[in-house]
DNA sequence: ACATTGCATACTGTATACAGTGTGTCATGA
DNA sequence: TCATGACACACTGTATACAGTATGCAATGT
């Protein structure tokens, strides 16, 4: 959450930060899932993670528990970890979930929300705006992730949030990369600013059209581009 | 799955069934808390688990890292685990989360499945009708579960299978128990055949206001009683 | 009597040791 | 040439040992 300040570790009266090694192996692997440092489809050496995080085999080997449970690795056994691979079909699949989810989001969300919560989005709206003319990709893209976790939490229902962040953490492997050309990239901000503008009516209608034109375009966008990059 | 022949140890030309503590584990103790033995709220000893299943503390660490990842338990620095324990509006939000799901896989479902995918459903209504006639508790639970998966199964969506299965496993620990008076679960066993009535007919808009009306009581029902088991 | 401190204890967090399994390689024989 | 079997190696699965932390209680001082 971009409101949230940085941890400043010279700051006075603040519990000290201490985590378990599980925590901090776990996001350190998942970010390299997500980065595409571990590829798709490799296995992982428990050892060589071992030594690489500096750490012993038992906290990387609970992380690649939890790891498999979250659905971003897979056990087999006596062999380790490989890291799931996702084919289109199933990219499709995650894609309309997270379709329904938002849509059903958006719809209840314009009556259960407060002014305040909408007007996050809207001013988190505006800086991608501002990324995006900058084409400064990385904070866009983090915005961009941001904007539709807060709409989904409009619905104030934490189960579906829930949901929806751990599709959303499968799809950011595929997402990561720059794979969006300039054309489209524009289009998904065009997109954008009508979703905003149905939000700030508190349009459920125009807002779900919005949504669901922005998930079918960016549905086509990732098929072309994984197709694209499986031909190519 | 009803449909799965239960595995015989006997049989020829089948692979020997070789799990993982971790695995085997996993389960037993997702049983456990299910059933209520942990009950919620209670801290989980991790020594006096590996004496109760007689392993060590490693394959029972990990499945504690894999239960929490589920959310069926909490992780608390230095203090070990704690069975999670849910609140009438969790509950409330979970039960909409299904809603949502099985709605949309009802609504997609009736034109994406087929004759066969129906019939086995009709098939499990069939037998779960006979154990309502029986009074049988137990069988008609499990095939009540199944039906409500293999509703959401007929949208070919694996992701919102997965996302639906991990909500039932939360609200199985709830409904576990019999929760249901005679009067409402016949009221349910009613729903159930509106449902199925609009389900042969591939009739998206009957089965829709079908399954509708049946969560929404299932809502009532479920609120009821946990309001009547936190009083009385 | 009450607060504070030190200590014992029980339990979790982490590392390491040991056992079991899969896999590739090389030799042997048909 | 190819199939088979023995063996070594690497890695996972499991157990256990060690370190660190929280917590309750008793001793001490005011």
């Amino acid at each position: 959450m971009p409101r949230l300040a940085a941890p400043n570790p010279h700051a006075l009266n603040v519990v000290i930060q201490r985590r378990t090694l599980h925590d901090e192996v776990v996001d350190r692997m998942r970010d390299m899932i997500v980065e595409g440092q571990l590829p798709s489809g490799s296995r992982i050496n428990e050892s060589e993670e071992c030594q690489r995080l500096g750490v012993s085999r038992t906290p990387v080997r609970e992380a690649i528990k939890t790891l498999a449970s979250e659905g971003l690795i897979e056990l087999v056994r006596n062999k380790g970890a490989v890291v799931k691979s996702l084919d289109v079909d199933q990219i499709t699949e995650m894609l309309e979930a997270v379709a329904v989810l938002e849509l059903f989001a958006a719809r209840v969300g314009v009556t259960r929300s407060s002014y305040e919560e909408i007007n996050e989005i809207v001013s988190m709206h505006k800086q991608m705006r501002s990324c995006f003319k900058a084409q400064d990709r990385l904070p866009y893209y983090k915005l961009n992730q941001s904007i539709h976790a807060a709409i989904v939490a409009l619905a104030h229902n934490r189960a579906i949030s829930l949901a929806h962040e751990a599709l959303q953490m499968q799809l950011r492997r595929i997402r990561y990369v720059g794979n969006e050309r300039p054309n489209s990239w524009s289009g998904a901000m065009r997109e954008h600013e009508a979703m905003i503008k149905a939000l700030k009516k508190r349009d459920g209608d125009q807002l779900c059209a919005a949504i669901e034109e922005h998930l079918d375009h960016t549905r086509e966008r990732v098929v072309e581009f994984l197709q694209q990059s499986a031909t190519g």
